[in-house]
RNA sequence: UCCCGAGUAGAUCAGUCGGUAGAUCAGCGGACUGUUAAUCCGUGUGUCGUAGGUUCGAGUCCUACCUCGGGAGCCA
């Protein structure tokens, strides 16, 4: 092997191998000098793998050849081997033209890594976009972001640059790769920085870019959504959002909950007719018609169908087979809601559990939500400063008093009687049969609880057909989990699994039980108490971030008259 | 869908009693040896949401509509 190859930086390894277990395809650091003509090619006895498949190389004794797909990622002492399985990949990205025509190639380091694992005189390369860039006759500072993490790193450019004169003229916005080395500071505002040695301009950017340096309006914003991404507030929503994700599927993965991918399209609308998008193939311009009214059956499914509303009854069909599910998916209402708490695609949570009662719903509902807000403060810990500082002021006490909290569990009917007593006028009625108002959800949790607080048992009549009648005759094993300042966050219930019962509240509630037949025949054969809730993901990202709009939590918001980009 | 508010420069906003519009930031030009939303000097910027109406004259008053935001309902 050329001896370059021994130049791994130093940077590099240490931290790497106590560091965690990569959870993705990491990029990492050059071993090469900037421009160094005798840089070798990748070795071209290195097999060739499959994407995100280390494999060792038998070319080299001592030493360890890491290849992704034909690439060769990485040469490691042997003695590491052992460490492997934690290292994160490294991806060369090219073998590139510097300015001065040598050939040299070099590993993309992201911002973040760089920051957090970077050492001082280390030769690295960054790729992203200018947050900021302030000339000054002798130096020009660049904030350079790459959505890994909030901070963007400062990159020192001095007038001996080839291209100084052109990169003095970038606009914010533009696409650069940055090869320099890294070094300490010798100013406050961070403790890295990049003195660039190279930089191309990958895509310009000129004075038309939409974003500026300032604070701009989240409703302005809006309207370029496209562009929103790059700014810090975007960027650290949409990394929560995506961590958040991924820690709901291994807070149900590691109690053996089954993931299930309920159906998009659905012939059934459990909760109440119009609600509903339609799918359908036909003429628009001149649907078949019978009697005055659309005829669907000529249509694709051969019925009227639409986009789901919730994927509860396909849930429950599953919890009858698998006892632990949830689902994980996007859900649609074509209600025209103008609010700041609705969506009309919005992403939903519902697990489902067998041979499980309401106690039990309310126990995991707990457990559920603490677990992520634990997550958010422990693993999104930059973001969550932010958020502190910049948009919810009380956020983090708040969301580390829901973690460490146990949650109170207050029967509806008690609600109306301390709702009674406040010693405050509400805008609607309180009174047993009622449902609960904002207002009333919010005071119970604020200022008669003070924390998180299940409300249990309503009245049936509020609640949907398919919630467990008690005992009383009067109330359903229906739960609402209601939290400070956002208020209801969950809804579950025990569901109702006695057919006969079923059947009737089916007809009270003028659906006809055969249309939802296989609904009813899980209650036929081997029925279970079952209970489960519905969580919207959008709503918990809202809580755990402070954001209060639900336009600003998804990252392409359709709402009434809102499908752009 | 209902109630309330708003719509003026690329962005954020001001605009008095009705007399044809202004600030800051961004942009552009220049200066500056270390900036942090850099600073300093100079500089440009308008179908005042749309359509009507009142008036000698409308950004301003009236009507309708459109759009956006906040609240409510529905809900997650």
């Amino acid at each position: 092997m050329p001896s370059t190859w021994t130049m791994m930086s130093p940077a590099l390894m240490p931290a790497r191998c106590a560091g965690p277990p990569a959870t993705s395809c990491r990029t990492a650091m050059v071993p090469s000098a900037l421009g160094t003509p005798s840089m070798p090619t990748p070795p071209k006895a290195a097999p060739s793998l499959e994407r995100g498949r280390a494999s060792r190389s038998k070319s080299c004794n001592r030493h360890i050849i890491l290849v992704m797909g034909r690439q060769l990622i990485r040469r490691v002492p042997r003695l590491s081997t052992m460490l492997l399985p934690r290292f994160p990949l490294c991806v060369i990205n090219d073998a590139s033209q510097s300015t001065n025509g040598a050939t040299y190639m070099t590993l993309r380091t992201k911002v973040k890594e760089a920051l957090s694992q970077g050492r001082p005189d280390s030769t690295i390369l960054v790729k992203g976009w200018v947050r900021t860039i302030r000339n000054s006759k002798e130096v020009t500072f660049i904030s350079l972001n790459d959505g890994s993490c909030l901070s963007g790193i400062q990159v020192v450019v001095e007038p001996d640059l080839a291209n100084y004169r052109e990169i003095t003229g970038i606009g914010t916005g533009s696409a650069l790769a940055i090869t320099g080395v890294l070094q300490e500071s010798p100013a406050a505002g961070q403790a890295l920085e990049l003195k660039a040695s190279a930089i191309e301009v990958i895509g310009g950017a000129d004075q038309d870019y939409p974003m500026q340096k300032k604070r701009h309006t989240f409703e302005y914003l809006r309207t370029i959504a496209h562009l929103r991404l790059r700014s810090n507030t975007f960027g650290a929503v949409f990394r929560v959002r995506s961590a958040l994700a991924q820690e709901v599927h291994s807070f149900f993965a590691e109690r053996g909950f089954l993931y299930v991918h309920t159906p998009i399209i659905t012939s059934n609308d459990c909760e109440g007719a119009g609600e509903l998008f339609r799918v359908t193939t036909l003429d628009m311009a001149r649907p078949p018609l019978k009697n005055g009214a659309v005829d669907f059956s000529g249509d694709f499914f051969g019925g009227a169908t639409g986009l789901t509303v919730s994927g509860q009854l396909e849930g429950e069909l599953f919890a009858q087979a698998f006892s632990d599910i949830y689902t994980f998916g996007p859900t649609f209402r074509a209600e025209n809601s103008n609010t700041a708490r609705h969506a009309a695609e919005f992403w939903m949570i519902e697990p489902e559990m067998a041979f499980a009662d309401l106690s039990d719903d309310a126990d995991l509902a707990e457990a559920f939500l603490k677990r992520l807000c634990r997550f958010a403060l422990d693993n999104c810990q930059e973001d969550m400063s932010f958020f502190n500082a910049q948009i919810d002021k009380g956020l983090i006490e708040r969301i580390e008093g829901v973690a460490d909290a146990s949650f109170a569990r207050m029967d509806y009917g008690e609600a109306i009687e301390r709702l009674k007593k406040a010693p405050v006028s509400f805008q609607f009625p309180v009174e047993w049969g009622l449902d609960l108002q904002s207002e009333h959800e919010r005071y119970l949790t604020e200022q008669v609880v003070r924390g998180p607080v299940f409300i249990m048992n309503y009245p049936k009549e509020i609640k949907a057909f398919y919630m467990r009648q008690n005992g009383d005759g009067k109330t359903v094993a229906a739960m609402d989990l209601l939290v400070p300042k956002v208020g209801e966050i969950i809804g579950g219930s025990q569901r109702e699994e006695r057919l006969e019962l079923l059947e009737q509240r089916m007809l009270e509630t003028g659906i006809a039980p055969e249309s939802l037949w296989w609904y009813l025949d899980t209650r036929r054969w081997g029925s279970t108490p079952h209970a489960g809730f519905g969580l919207g993901f959008e709503r918990l990202i809202m809580y755990l971030t402070g954001m209060e709009n639900i336009r600003d939590v998804i990252p392409f918001p359709r709402t009434p008259r809102h499908a752009e980009f």
